[in-house]
Order: C-alpha cells, then sequence, then structure tokens
DNA sequence: TATCAACAGTTGAGGCCGCAACTAAATTAT
DNA sequence: ATAATTTAGTTGCGGCCTCAACTGTTGATA
C-alpha cells in the first residue's frame, strides 16, 4: 500500500466520523449538515447567488434550489430577485435563520475544540498549513482529467 | 475564527474535492463511491458480514443491504448464508467483481498518486502520522455526547 | 427449559444528491 | 439589430443514505 493511498483512507475515515457526528449534533436543530452549511456562507456572505453558494459548498446548483427552497418554507432563508441580473437570485438570512444559526455555530465551534483537542496548539498550527496547501493544490486539479 | 474551526472545514472541502474527483473516476467502471469500497472491502476480508462491512464503512447496515443487492444483480458480489450463524451473511467477490475491483483501484491508486504530489515523501509520512492519531481519538469519541 | 434481551438483516418513508434536459435572461459575435 | 452562445435557476429521474419498525435467530438468565 502506498503512502498516498493510506492518506486518502485516512482522510475519508475522518472524514466520515466527523460527518456522523456533525449530522447528530445539528439534528438537534432541526438541520440537516448541508442545510447548516447554507446557513452558514449565508451569514458569512449574505446576498449571494444560488451560483456562488454551490460553488462554495462543491455541488450540483440543483441540489441548492431545493436546500434552499426548504429552508425558505422553514422561514430561515429569504430569496430575493437579483436587482439587475433577472436570471439571479439574492439569498439572505432571516432573523430566525440568524439566530438558528448562531445557536447551531456554537454548538459546533465547542464540538470541534472537543475532537480536536487530540493536538496541541502547535500540532494544530502545523496540521492547518499542510491542510491548506493540500486544498489549494486539489482545486487547482478540479477540472483536471484523472490520470 | 478557531484553529479547530479552520482544521474541520478544511477537512470538509478537501473531502468534498476528493469525492467529486472519485465519483467521476469510479463512474467509469459502473460504480458509486460506495460500491467501490464494498468491493474493496471484500477484497481485503472476503466472507466478511453485512454486518462487519457496515462497520468498516461508518453507516446504516441497512445502506448495505440495498448496496450488495445491487452488486449481487450486477453479477460482482455473492451472499452465502453464514454456516453457523443462520441470521447472517457471508459477502465474497464474484471472478468479476475481483477483475472490476482490480481495474477500478489501479485507476484510483494512480489517481490518489497525482492527487497528493503536492506533498514530498517526508511530507506524506508525516501528514499520514498526524491523521492516524486523529483518527484514532475520533473513533474512541464515536459514541461520546457532543458538548 | 422457558423467557427475554441482544443481534443480523430487511423494508418503507423521506431527505440528500448529481445528471440531463429545460426555460428564460444576459452576453457576445456577426 | 439580430442571431448564437453562455449563464442562472428549475424540474424529473434515479441512486444513495439514515432512521424507525419489523422478522427471525441466537444467547443469556431465571
Amino acid at each position: 500500500m502506498s503512502e498516498t493511498a493510506d492518506i486518502y483512507n485516512l482522510l475519508k475515515d475522518i472524514f466520515f466520523l466527523l460527518d456522523d457526528g456533525d449530522r447528530r449534533l445539528f439534528g438537534g436543530y432541526n438541520l440537516s449538515v448541508s442545510r447548516f452549511y447554507i446557513l452558514w456562507h449565508l451569514g458569512n456572505e449574505p446576498g449571494i447567488s444560488s451560483r456562488q453558494l454551490s460553488d462554495l459548498m462543491i455541488c450540483d446548483k440543483s441540489n441548492i434550489t431545493r436546500l434552499t427552497k426548504g429552508l425558505e418554507a422553514d422561514g430561515l432563508v429569504t430569496r430575493q430577485p437579483h436587482e439587475s441580473d433577472g436570471r439571479a437570485l439574492r439569498l439572505y438570512l432571516t432573523a430566525e435563520g440568524e439566530f438558528v444559526r448562531q445557536k447551531a455555530l456554537e454548538s459546533h465551534l465547542a464540538y470541534n475544540e472537543q475532537r480536536f483537542n487530540y493536538f496541541s496548539i502547535n500540532e494544530q498550527q502545523s496540521l492547518q498549513e499542510q491542510l491548506l496547501g493540500l486544498k489549494e493544490s486539489l482545486f487547482g486539479q478540479l477540472y483536471e482529467q484523472p490520470a
């Protein structure tokens, strides 16, 4: 087994473990993991379009249509027509959306402190730098063909 | 933003980028990512039960029922009754399953070499050690409550 | 031995997700 | 100015996934 395969498998298993915990945590706020991430992104960048959001979430735009419609039906998000582009929407959090986002985010931050306390502060910084480099490298390869 | 939140977000984005590429790669073998991982695990541990496989894949056992039935219908997997436990199944690859597994695995290994060539060999070893520690720490917390 | 709890696997319901095909608006080219 | 191309968003389809409820088997206990 090569080193790169080991790293790949570790990253995959770590993600599944993190995601499994996230599902339980966000479920307590009537949110799926994806629904939470929409609230999170809209808090960071209010007025973003569906297309921009699907790029941030690395998913198909049709998925954003359905998730934001569901969040709108639950009163957490509004979808406004764009003021100059008749094709686009602007997505915003409602007051209730802001509130739910804040509560879920606080829980999630505390949960992450608990889950990553395995590392010392120095190790966290070193790992963060390595992962950032990897992410940027992968992002640059997004539209390349597999070997 | 805390360090642990940064690490969490990097891991999540990296997984989404890896998974997106995997989906395209395995699609060329008529496999979803999950279907490939079943072939992979059954090659490593032939005769494993559905329950053991769902533990390895960190997913619900009902998901294994449906995926293995689909793979059986496609002639890649067989589901045999367990010789001493009337409740359990033993899962095996067929000859065609072995063949497809080998071809897809070779492509995936080469693809991983390409994707992770960002790191030097020394960096790969260091990252691998850090991730292994994190995975084991998270695994130990699997049934703890979120803070 | 008779009962009861634990366990392997299945099914139905419902949410998530990508892909392909589509509509309508904006941009570019002629 | 008009036509061709690109872009934002939606919808139908089908695969993936968890959860809860269920069947049937095994193992522990009284």
